[in-house]
RNA sequence: GGGCCUUUAGCUCAGUCGGUUAGAGCGCAUCCCUGAUAAGGAUGAGGUCGGUGGUUCAACUCCACCAAGGCCCA
């Protein structure tokens, strides 16, 4: 028996349903189990932090994973899937901040980090149970029980390995980043923190003269909005292509770029000379402070690229200690960094006039002491977006830091090279977005001054500051004092460790530093089986990985930490395909944020609607590199019209198949006569497995949905179930029968199969109720079967194109019957069909019958081309044919009037035509007439491109009788139906009407009988108004209908059951 | 401010190498079917292919610029 799914189908509800019966028979692990010896197709999880709850991007990777991860377990791979979890970095600490009520970060001391750090790891999993929820309500497999987590010591044991290395090898150094920081809370935001407190403000915009040395009187002309940095200003900086002009103005000589000249001084001023920006380089400078002595050459002119022309005077005045283009300019000049300003942005002692003084608040004091010493230019007020705190609403100030860094550009060519051997869907990021940003690679700013994350392990010599690098706790005893055996790798014990300096026997502290948790992350290849200190076969065996998934977010964050990682400790990449997805936004296209309002829960969609449901939505809406709008609608919609019928067409098959105790394990393909409709479902199938694993394999989750769906709703359920309908019917047993039972059965069971890896629960349940009449206790799960193999021998491409045309045509019929307002019931004698190309009748021959019981036709005939079908009314012109024919004008009309199509269609395409009228020939030329185009009123024609189909509408009585005959069977059916009559009970019926629809009726007595199981069948003519005589006894149904025109009354009585 | 992506019917999306009349689903309207029935099906209306300019015999498609939205970076 199939079981037979009731009518009220709870998606989610029977989810729940499927997912115990997993967990009970740990298909996952029978999964993995099963696959033991077969190649492995490597994943690696991307660990979310479950610090946040699951969100909707979330569901989106999830099911791309799980989808692809599936699909492979299917091709006979061995996939695990280990799940990880990142649990460390600034979103962490400012969560628990957060909930302690701390407003900077000097809190985090005072309250003590080893309870701050206690907090963190608690706060790490608050949402952990939300998380398996969401992952196992989603469908997605994943090995929880081993997952990674990235603050264990083994974890962080691993990182330190990889991080001694960069070290040892002088890849991990220190210098200067400049970081977006805020003066009151004392600490660097991170970008995202920046980018939510960008404000229009007005600051002085100051032009500045700086004198040349050795040519008094000549001043570069410099403008700043930041009057507070000239004091650590270092150098100035002109663009090297640029036209720069010396003009002479009330004494004194000006030097800056040409245009801003013009703008500046309009034509007032005298030109001295010109230079290109290259041969100012070097020119040597008076500085206009000396609170601070360099300890490097400085004051003179450099080259740089970024130097613009869109404002101030086209030089640049450079202090490397408040700006990024200016700390970079410093390194390839080797200027020195002058840092005048403290880390809560007020001026060091050595500024002696404004020593304590908030930097901002110096600039008018600077302006007018510049303005003393006649070395401002001019003054005025600048609106521009500048950064604020998001948490005090201080200005930022970019103040550079000392921090750690790998070089990353020391090995930049190698990650270019492995990135190119990566497969990349969509191809474009590899060399776009992805390519570009190595191409532009910067050392990697690895250190973060915080307290919960891996402690760098770098120790530095208080006395001689050389550095010690721990790569593990071994090293860490062997160069440490007084190690606890059980030490934990985070701040603040391993800061308590103290190396002696081998070189000056002097202490060694820690860097104080955490690290960037992009490196944790990075490392999970080999951190996750603590590599190198344990599974040594394990890593070696699972790197690198077959397939990663993330979205594209990603791209400077895992992505790019894998590669420069894996790229040194290994020479290549970790990943070998990676499929991106884009970002999720709502309906309206936009963003998805708290403050909008707009967020979608995917933990309500799934209890709503299910996972399927959303995965099939999230996987075929649109490719899933596209941001995805987001309609909650969309999911009921979309994925419902697929599920459902997927659903409706196994209730249908179940049904039928249970009353004719089908089962597939009696029969046997020789023993079948598939008919031409069987073997076009066999061979659409066919190609539909040979489309769907070509999209799967080439990561194209969406062309396979789009491929599967189509079939199932298309091909499936709209035409090999609705033509076949009839075949299930009778009572009696056929080979044919049984026929179509099995390929209808065997469509299901591969449809399931080729769904399984999207809609992994509906694919399931179907799968286990096909397969269960089967007894085959190996058969307990889809996910453990394969993927269907094709065999191509089933591809009849040419019946394919056939069947598509044969649907065409009873579109385009049905076209026409509407026009002509003439129901399918009403039986027709012809339809005239032309089909594109060339057509062989006689290959049309087997499938036929479609089109004549679809529209009700009784013949059906292949013409030629359109103009057999298609006839032009010729109407004369009396204004033209009057003075030409004169009397004949009329007898001329009259047989332009009788023209037959043929003759009238090559009228208008030879433009005349030779009329024989009274014994005498006349040329009618086509001024003579109108062509209407119109078809013969016999026929009603529908056309679609080349495909054109002509409608015979001409009703003749035996057409009409037969159409009262099918017209009734239609009222007793629905008699039958609302009388609760089985489908199987015989009955007696009686028709009263007038003698024309009674004629009818007597004259289709048979095929009535057959159709309503009507014993005997009693025609009553009956004059209008009169009522039918019958017996009302026992449960007589009687009733009143419209045949077509003509009042009748019906009644019908169960004769036996 | 820079780089990348998207823009096609009311909505969500296809559209191959530049080539005949730009397609589908949903929604809507009209209707069919009534032995898949708390289902199923058909037909129809609906388009300045974001805008402007260019290349070409021919542009939704290629190029340039602009606009809106998104992502990343500053």
């Amino acid at each position: 028996m199939f079981k037979e799914i009731s009518t009220q189908f709870d998606f989610p509800d029977r989810e729940h349903e499927v997912s115990a019966y997993w967990e009970k028979h740990n298909i996952f692990h029978e999964s993995l189990k099963r696959r033991e010896g077969e190649p492995e197709f490597v994943f690696y999880e991307g660990p979310p932090t479950a610090n946040g709850l699951p969100g909707i991007h979330h569901a989106m990777a999830r099911v791309v994973k799980d989808t692809i991860c599936r699909y492979k377990t299917m091709k006979g791979f061995r996939v695990e899937r280990k799940a990880g979890w990142d649990t460390q970095g600034l979103p962490v600490e400012l969560e628990v901040e957060k909930r302690l009520g701390f407003s900077i970060k000097e809190k985090i001391a005072e309250y003590g980090i080893e309870k701050f750090n206690n907090e963190c790891r608690e706060s790490v999993f608050r949402y952990k149970t939300e998380w398996d929820d969401f992952t196992r309500n989603i469908g997605f497999w994943l090995d929880l029980e081993n997952a990674y987590v990235t603050y264990t010591n083994e974890y962080i044991e691993s990182v330190w390995w990889a991080l001694a290395s960069f070290h040892r090898k002088g890849f991990l150094y220190k210098g200067y980043k400049i970081l977006p920081w805020c003066p009151r809370c004392g600490t660097a935001l991170s970008s995202h923190e920046v980018a939510q407190g960008y404000d229009t403000v007005e600051d002085p915009s100051v032009f500045v003269k700086m004198e040349l040395i050795g040519r008094p009187g000549v001043y570069f002309l410099v403008w700043t909005t930041t009057p507070w940095t000239l004091i650590s200003n270092v150098a100035l900086a002109v663009h090297p292509e640029i036209k720069y002009v010396e003009l002479e103005v009330d004494g004194a000589k000006y030097i800056l770029e040409n245009n801003r000249a013009q703008l500046i001084f309009g034509g007032e001023a005298k030109l001295v000379r010109e230079y290109k920006g290259s041969e100012l380089e070097g020119t040597p400078y008076k500085p206009l402070f000396t609170f601070i002595k360099p300890d490097k050459k400085a004051h003179y002119v450099a080259a740089a690229d970024f130097v613009t022309t869109e404002e101030g005077t086209g030089i640049v005045h450079i202090a490397p200690a408040f700006g990024a283009d200016d700390y970079n300019l410093s390194l390839k000049y080797d200027l020195p960094i002058i840092q005048a300003v403290d880390d809560r942005g007020k001026f060091i002692p050595d500024v002696s006039k404004w020593a304590g003084q908030f930097v901002k608040e110096a600039d008018p004091d600077i302006t007018k002491d510049l303005e003393e010493r006649g070395l401002l230019f001019k003054e005025e007020r600048y609106s521009h977006t500048y950064p604020f705190c998001w948490r005090c609403d201080s200005p930022l100030l970019y103040y550079a830091r000392s921090s750690w860094f790998i070089r990353t550009t020391g090995f930049k060519d190698e990650m270019i090279k492995n990135n190119k051997e990566i497969n990349w869907q969509p191809p474009e990021i590899r060399d776009g977005r992805f390519g570009e940003w190595l191409e532009n690679n910067i050392d990697w700013a690895l250190s973060r001054e915080r307290y919960w994350g891996t402690p760098l392990p770098v120790w530095v010599c208080e006395k001689c500051g050389s550095e010690q690098s721990a790569g593990s706790i071994e090293d860490l005893k062997k160069y440490g004092r007084d190690v606890p055996d059980d030490i934990e790798l985070h701040k603040p014990y391993v800061d308590r460790i103290k190396f002696e300096c081998p070189d000056c026997g002097g202490e060694m502290t820690r860097t104080p530093e955490v690290i960037d948790a992009w490196f944790d992350s990075g490392s999970m290849p080999f951190a996750q089986y603590h590599y190198p200190f344990e599974n040594k076969e394990k890593f070696e065996s699972r790197f690198p990985a077959d397939f990663i998934a993330e979205g594209i977010d990603q791209t400077r964050g895992w992505f790019y930490s894998l590669l420069a990682i894996s790229t040194f400790l290994f020479g290549k990449s970790s990943y070998k395909n990676i499929l991106v997805n884009e970002l999720i936004l709502d309906k309206e296209g936009q963003k998805m944020s708290k403050s909008r309002g707009n967020v979608v829960d995917p933990r309500l969609i799934l209890k709503e609607m299910g996972a399927d449901a959303l995965r099939w939505y999230l996987m075929s809406v649109s490719q899933v590199w596209l941001p995805t709008k987001f309609d909650p609608d969309g999911v009921m919609e979309v994925a419902k019209k697929f599920l459902s019928t997927l659903k409706n067409s196994y209730m249908f098959f179940a049904l039928y198949a249970n009353i004719d105790n089908f089962n597939p394990a009696n029969v046997s393909r020789e023993d079948l006569a598939p008919a031409p409709i069987d073997k076009w479902l066999e061979s659409r199938l066919s190609t539909l497995v040979k489309e769907a694993d070509k999209s799967y394999r080439e990561y194209e989750i969406t062309r396979a949905c789009r491929q599967i769906q189509h079939f199932v709703i298309e091909d499936l359920s709209n035409w090999y179930i609705r033509r076949c309908r009839r075949r299930y019917w009778g009572s009696e047993q056929s080979t044919d029968k049984t026929t179509a039972y099995f390929y209808l059965w065997d469509a299901l069971l591969t449809v399931c199969k080729l769904a399984a890896p999207v809609a992994p629960f509906l694919s399931e349940e179907i799968y286990l109720y096909l397969v269960e009449p089967l007894g085959d206790g190996e058969k307990l799960s889809v996910h453990l079967d394969r993927f269907p193999e094709v065999d191509e021998s089933l591809i009849d491409s040419d019946l394919e194109y056939r069947m598509g045309r044969v649907m065409d045509v009873v579109s385009l019929g049905l076209a026409a019957r509407k026009k002509s307002k003439l129901k399918v019931r009403q039986p027709l004698s012809q339809l005239l069909v032309n089909l594109p190309g060339k057509t062989d009748p006689e290959k049309y021959e087997s499938i036929l019958s479609h089109i004549k019981d679809e529209l009700n036709i009784k013949e059906v005939k292949f013409v030629e081309n359109l103009d057999a079908l298609s006839c032009f009314e010729v109407k004369p012109v009396f204004k033209n044919l009057g003075p030409k024919f004169g009397k004949k004008a009329n007898p001329v009309a009259n047989a332009l009037k009788e023209l037959s199509a043929e003759e009238a269609g090559r009228f208008k395409t030879e433009g005349n035509i030779e009329l024989d009228v009274d014994g005498e020939k006349h040329i009618v030329g086509a001024e003579d007439v109108e062509f209407v185009s119109t078809y013969s009123s016999d026929y009603e024609v529908a056309e679609e491109g080349e495909t054109a189909v002509a409608l015979k509408t001409v009703i003749t009585d035996d057409l009409r009788d037969e159409g009262f005959a099918r017209e009734a069977i239609n009222k007793i059916q629905n008699m039958r139906k609302s009388a609760g009559f089985n489908v199987t009970d015989t009955i007696e019926t009686r028709v009263g009407g007038s003698e024309k629809l009674c004629n009818a009726i007597e004259k289709h007595k048979e095929y009535i009988s057959r159709e309503t199981l009507s014993g005997s069948i009693f025609p009553v003519a009956v004059n209008p108004g009169e009522e039918l005589e019958d017996d009302k006894s026992n449960g007589d149904f009687r009733q009143k209908w419209n045949l077509n025109g003509e009042e009748t009354i019906i009644s019908i009585k169960k004769t036996s059951s």
